[in-house]
RNA sequence: GCCCGGGUGGCGAAAGGGCAGACGCGGGGGACUUAAAAUCCCCUGGGAGCGAUCCCAUGCGGGUUCGAUUCCCGCCCCGGGCACCA
C-alpha cells in the first residue's frame, strides 16, 4: 500500500492532505469549543450513548472504533437537526481483566490503568468523534467508585442487597468467584479454566425480584429485536404450577410400581426398582414435597419424584437403611465441580426410601435424590413423567422406575407403547388420566390445575430462570464494597460522609487460594473503628462486581462535574433517559440488564422519575477481518493508529461505515479502503474547482434532481443506521456530479459537503471554511449549520421508465411521462415490436403499477 | 434441543411483492505520459448467437401470486445466544 501522494491542483490550492487538515480541525475543535455540550441550554437536548470502552494495554480495537463512529455520525446528524448533542466517553477500567493482565505484566494496576486511559484517549481524539471530554468518567477513579458504593447503599438500606453463603462458581486459576454469567459451557470466560464449586459468603442484589418487570418493559423498548429476545431468553418466564405431593404415606406401599406394566423402554434395570422396594421403609409422616411443573396436565403419569441433592427435605424422607446411600451421593454432589454437575448428561441418583402421594392418582410413588434436579430454580424439586420428559425419560431407563403414557398423538391410544418420551403437544390429548381423559393440552393444564387447587394441591405459578445477581468479587480491582462488621453492632453500612472507602494503593494484590480478597492481608485498612459504637471492627474486603461500574455510568456522565451528589436530579431529568444507545450484543445481558434494573431500583427509591434508562438501544455488528474473527494469535488484527496514518481519519471511519450494514457488521480489507479515500479526494477536487470557476456554468437540473434525491435518501437512512447505503448514495451523487466535461457549481457541491460531514467531519469542515472564506459564517462549525432541507419538487422525475412484461417476462422498457395513464401505456407498450411479438390479440389481464411497471397476461 | 441473525457475481454488498446485482473492490480494454504511478473514460453474473435477441441464475424442495431474492410450509449450511431450567 502506498500513501496517496497530494495531487497538485490548478491555481494555488494545496491537494487534500488529510493529516494536515484532521490535525487543524482536531486542534480548532478544542480552541472553539466546538464539541463541548452546553448541559443548561437547548430545548432539545440529545444523548448520544456508546457503550464506554474497556482500556486495554493493546490499544483501541477497530471494533471499537466501528461502534463509536457508527454513534458519532448519529449525533452528529441530530446535531444538525438541530439538537443540543451529548456524547460524552469514558472508561470502564475496574476488573478481573485488568488486573490478570497486571499481575502478567508485573505491574500495579494504579500505574498501568492511567497509561492505558492516556494511550485510548490519544487514539479517540484522532478518530474525531464528537466527544465533551470535560465530562469523561473513570469507573477507578475515586471520584467515580464513590458513587458507585454509594449505589450498594442505595441496595442495602431498600433490602435489595444481601448476604447468602452459596454455592458459587469458583475458578481456580484466577482463584476468583464468577458470576454465572461468566462460565461458559462451565469453563471460565477469560482463562478457559475448568470452574469448581465452593461455599462462599457472597453479596447477592435481588434482581429476580424485578424479573416480571424487567420482562414486561421488554415490550415497549425501542430495541434490537435480538438483543430483546436475548433478555427474554435470560429472563426465561415459565408458566405452570407448584404441585404438593404429600410424603412418607404407608398407603399404596406398591404404587411406584404399580403401573410398571405399561412401561416398554423404560424397565432396563429392573432390578434397582426391587432393591428401592425391599429398601422402602417408614419417613416422617406427613413431609409436603412442592414441585414446579410447566405439564400439570401429565401429573396422572408422575411415577416418581426427584430432589435435588441440596433440597432441605431429604433428611426427612431417607429411610434408615438409604442414609448411608443418600449421605454419600449428597456429599459427592457437593464437591463435584459444576462443569461435570452442568455438562454431564450422565443421569445418576439414589432412592430415599420413602415415598410420596401422587395428587391425581392417590398412588405412593417412589421420592429419589439426583443431581439433574437443580436446587435453584423451582422448588429444588420435580414430579418426573418419563413418558412426556426426555430427562425423567432417560433416568427412569437407568432405574427401572415405570413409565406411564398419558399424552396421546394422533394414531395412538392409551396404550401406544413409549419407545421414548413423547414430547408433542400439538394435536394431542389426554390419555390414563381419569376424567380428563380426551382433553387437549392446553385445557387439560387449566383444569387439571383447578382441580387439584380446589383440594388444596396445586397453585398456578410462574417462574423465572433469573437468578439473583452475585457482585461480590475476593479480588483487589475493583470498588470495596462499604460495609463494616462489628462484633457488637453487627453489619454496619458505611455512612454516606465516610465515602468513598478508598481502594488501598498495597503491594500484594495478587489473590491467594484463601477465598478472601487481598485486601484482607492489610490490618491497617482491614480495621476500622464502627460506625456506630466506636469499637474496633472489620472492613468487608470482597470488592463489587465490574458490572455495577457500568450498570449507572450513562447515569454519571451529565453529572460528572459534580462532586456532591451522584446525579443531579434537574440535569438528569432534562437529560435522560438516554436518546440513542449503540453498544455491542455481547452485553445484551449482562450490562444492559443490570443498567435496566439499577435504573428500576433509583425510579422506585424516587431518585429517577423514569425506569428504563435507554429509550432506543441498536446493537451493532462484529467486524471480522478477510472472512475470520480478528486476534493476536491470527495475526489479522487491525490497528486503527496505521490506517489513519496511512489514509487519514475521514476515510477510516467512511469506509468503517461502507463496508456491511452497521446493524450486522461485515468484512474489512484493506483494498475496500482505496475506493472510499477515491471518493474523498474527488470530493475534494469537485469542490476546489467550483470554488476556483466561481460563477461560471448554470446549474444542471438532472444534476439537482439527484442531489435532492441524495438528501432524501442519506437523511432517512442515517436515523436507520443505514450507513453503507447512505454512503453508496453519496457515491452515486459524486459520479453524477462528475460526469461529462461541465465544471461542478457551487451549490451542487455545497450540499454534498454537509451531508459528508457526519462521516468525515474533518474535510467537511475544510471545505465548508473554504467555500465560505471571508463570509461572517466562516467562523461556524458546519455541525451548527441546520441540516440541508429537501425539496419534493426538485427532487420529482419527469419521466420515468416503464417495465413492460408479458406474463410477468420483462419484454421492453418504455419511456413515459410520469403520470402516464393505464391505455396510454397500454397502447405504447403494443407498439414496441419486442412486446408485441409476444401478444396475440387482446391481453386477458393488465396488470398497471403507476410509476413502475405494466404486466400484460396472456 | 430451543431462541435470534444470515446464505445473492471473483470479493464486500444493494433491492423487503414489481428491471436481481445499485455503490465499492478486484479484473479487462482505452486516453494522458518518454515510462510508471496517480487521474479520466468504457466493459465486467453464467451460457447460446455475427447480431437484434434468447435461455439460465438470489442455499435446496414445495406453495401462494399476473409477478417471489422478498410472503407461507418443509429441509440444508454458516454465525451468535441459551441449555439437565422441570
Amino acid at each position: 500500500m502506498t500513501a496517496s501522494t497530494p495531487q497538485p491542483l490548478t491555481g494555488e490550492s494545496a491537494g487534500y492532505d488529510p493529516a494536515a487538515i484532521e490535525r487543524k480541525w482536531q486542534e480548532r475543535w478544542r480552541e472553539r469549543g466546538t464539541n463541548a455540550t452546553d448541559l443548561r441550554d437547548g430545548d432539545r437536548p440529545f444523548y448520544a450513548l456508546m457503550m464506554f470502552p474497556y482500556p486495554s494495554a493493546e490499544g483501541l480495537h477497530v471494533g471499537n472504533l466501528f461502534a463509536f463512529t457508527g454513534n458519532d455520525i448519529y449525533g452528529r446528524f441530530q446535531r444538525m437537526q438541530g439538537h443540543t448533542v451529548f456524547e460524552p466517553l469514558g472508561f470502564d477500567a475496574f476488573g478481573i481483566h485488568s488486573e490478570n493482565f497486571a499481575l502478567k505484566v508485573g505491574e500495579h494496576p494504579l500505574r498501568l490503568i492511567p497509561r492505558n486511559i492516556a494511550n485510548f484517549r490519544r487514539q479517540l481524539e484522532r478518530a474525531g468523534l464528537m466527544v465533551d471530554w470535560r465530562y469523561e468518567v473513570d469507573t477507578t477513579d475515586p471520584s467515580y467508585y464513590k458513587w458507585t458504593q454509594w449505589v450498594f447503599l442505595q441496595m442495602l438500606e431498600r433490602g435489595l442487597a444481601y448476604k447468602k453463603k452459596a454455592a458459587v462458581n469458583w475458578c481456580p486459576s484466577d482463584k476468583t468467584v464468577l458470576a454465572n454469567e461468566q462460565v461458559i459451557n462451565g469453563a471460565c470466560e477469560r482463562c478457559g479454566t475448568p470452574v469448581e464449586q465452593r461455599f462462599l459468603e457472597q453479596w447477592f442484589f435481588r434482581i429476580s425480584d424485578f424479573a416480571p418487570r424487567l420482562l414486561a418493559n421488554l415490550d415497549h423498548l425501542d430495541w434490537s429485536d435480538s438483543t430483546r429476545s436475548a433478555q427474554r431468553n435470560w429472563i426465561g418466564r415459565s408458566d405452570g404450577a407448584e404441585l404438593i405431593f404429600q410424603g412418607g404415606r404407608e398407603e399404596g406401599r406398591e404404587g411406584g410400581r404399580r403401573q410398571g406394566g405399561t412401561a416398554k423402554g423404560g424397565t432396563a434395570k429392573g432390578g434397582a426398582s426391587k432393591v428401592a422396594t425391599a429398601l422402602r421403609g417408614s419417613a416422617e409422616e406427613g413431609t409436603a414435597i412442592k414441585v414446579f411443573t410447566t405439564r400439570p396436565d401429565t401429573v396422572f403419569g408422575a411415577t416418581y419424584l426427584v430432589l435435588a441433592p441440596e433440597h432441605p427435605a431429604v433428611d426427612a424422607l431417607t429411610t434408615p437403611a438409604q442414609r448411608g446411600a443418600v449421605n454419600a451421593y449428597r456429599e459427592r454432589t457437593a464437591h463435584q465441580d459444576i462443569v461435570s454437575r452442568r455438562v454431564t448428561r450422565e443421569k445418576t441418583g439414589v432412592f430415599t426410601g420413602s415415598t410420596a402421594v401422587n395428587p391425581a392418582t392417590g398412588a405412593a410413588i417412589p421420592v429419589w435424590i439426583a443431581d439433574y434436579v437443580l436446587m435453584d430454580y423451582g422448588t429444588g424439586a420435580i414430579m418426573a413423567v418419563p413418558g412426556h420428559d426426555e430427562r425423567d425419560f432417560e433416568f427412569a431407563g437407568v432405574f427401572g422406575l415405570p413409565v406411564t403414557r398419558v399424552i396421546a398423538g394422533p394414531g395412538q391410544d392409551a396404550a401406544t407403547a413409549l419407545a421414548a418420551a413423547y414430547t408433542d403437544t400439538e394435536g394431542t390429548r389426554l390419555v390414563n388420566s381419569g376424567q380428563f381423559d380426551g382433553l387437549p393440552v392446553e385445557e387439560g393444564k387449566r383444569r387439571i390445575v383447578e382441580w387439584l387447587a380446589s383440594r388444596g394441591a396445586a397453585t398456578a405459578t410462574v417462574n423465572f430462570r433469573l437468578h439473583d445477581w452475585c457482585i461480590s468479587r475476593q479480588r483487589y480491582w475493583g470498588p470495596p464494597i462499604p460495609v463494616i462488621y462489628c462484633d457488637e453492632c453487627g453489619l454496619q453500612a458505611v455512612p454516606e460522609r465516610d465515602l468513598p472507602v478508598l481502594l488501598p494503593d498495597i503491594p500484594d494484590f495478587k489473590p491467594d487460594d484463601s477465598g478472601v480478597s487481598p485486601l484482607a492481608r492489610h490490618a491497617e485498612w482491614y480495621h476500622v473503628p464502627c460506625p456506630e459504637c466506636g469499637q474496633t471492627a472489620r472492613r468487608e474486603t470482597d470488592v463489587s462486581d465490574t458490572f455495577l461500574d457500568s450498570a449507572w455510568y450513562f447515569l454519571r456522565y451529565p453529572s460528572a462535574l459534580r462532586h456532591d451528589v451522584a446525579f443531579d436530579p434537574d440535569t438528569t431529568r432534562k437529560w435522560l433517559p438516554v436518546h440513542s444507545y449503540i453498544g455491542g450484543n455481547e452485553h445484551a445481558v449482562l450490562h444492559l440488564l443490570y443498567s435496566r434494573f439499577v435504573t428500576m431500583v433509583l425510579h422506585d427509591a424516587g431518585r429517577l422519575t423514569f425506569e428504563e434508562p435507554f429509550t432506543r438501544f441498536r446493537a451493532h455488528g462484529m467486524i471480522v477481518r478477510d472472512g475470520a474473527k480478528m486476534s493476536k494469535s491470527r495475526g489479522n488484527v487491525v490497528n486503527p493508529d496505521e490506517y489513519i496514518n496511512e489514509w487519514g481519519a475521514d476515510a477510516f471511519r467512511t469506509y468503517l461505515m461502507f463496508l456491511g450494514p452497521y446493524e450486522e457488521g461485515g468484512d474489512f480489507r484493506d483494498r475496500g479502503i482505496s475506493g472510499v479515500k477515491r471518493f474523498l479526494d474527488r470530493l475534494w477536487s469537485s469542490v476546489i474547482e467550483a470554488i476556483e470557476s466561481a460563477g461560471a456554468g448554470a446549474p444542471d437540473p438532472a444534476v439537482i434532481r439527484k442531489l435532492h434525491q441524495t438528501i432524501r435518501k442519506v437523511g432517512t437512512d442515517i436515523p436507520q443506521l443505514s450507513y453503507n447505503t447512505a454512503i453508496a448514495a453519496m457515491m452515486e451523487y459524486m459520479n453524477a456530479l462528475r460526469a461529462g466535461e461541465r465544471t461542478p457549481g457551487r451549490a451542487e457541491v455545497e450540499t454534498l459537503v454537509q451531508l459528508v460531514a457526519p462521516f468525515a467531519p474533518h474535510i467537511a469542515e475544510e471545505l465548508w471554511e473554504r467555500l465560505h472564506a471571508g463570509a461572517a459564517s466562516s467562523r461556524a462549525s458546519i455541525f451548527d449549520v441546520p441540516w440541508p432541507a429537501f425539496d419534493a419538487a426538485l427532487a420529482a422525475e419527469e419521466s420515468i421508465e416503464l417495465v413492460v412484461q408479458v406474463n410477468g417476462k420483462v419484454r421492453g422498457r418504455l419511456t413515459v411521462p410520469t403520470g402516464v395513464t393505464q391505455d396510454a401505456a397500454v397502447a405504447a407498450a403494443l407498439a414496441e415490436p419486442s412486446v408485441a411479438r409476444f401478444v396475440t390479440g387482446t391481453p386477458r389481464k393488465v396488470i398497471f403499477v403507476p410509476g413502475r411497471l405494466l404486466n400484460l397476461v396472456v
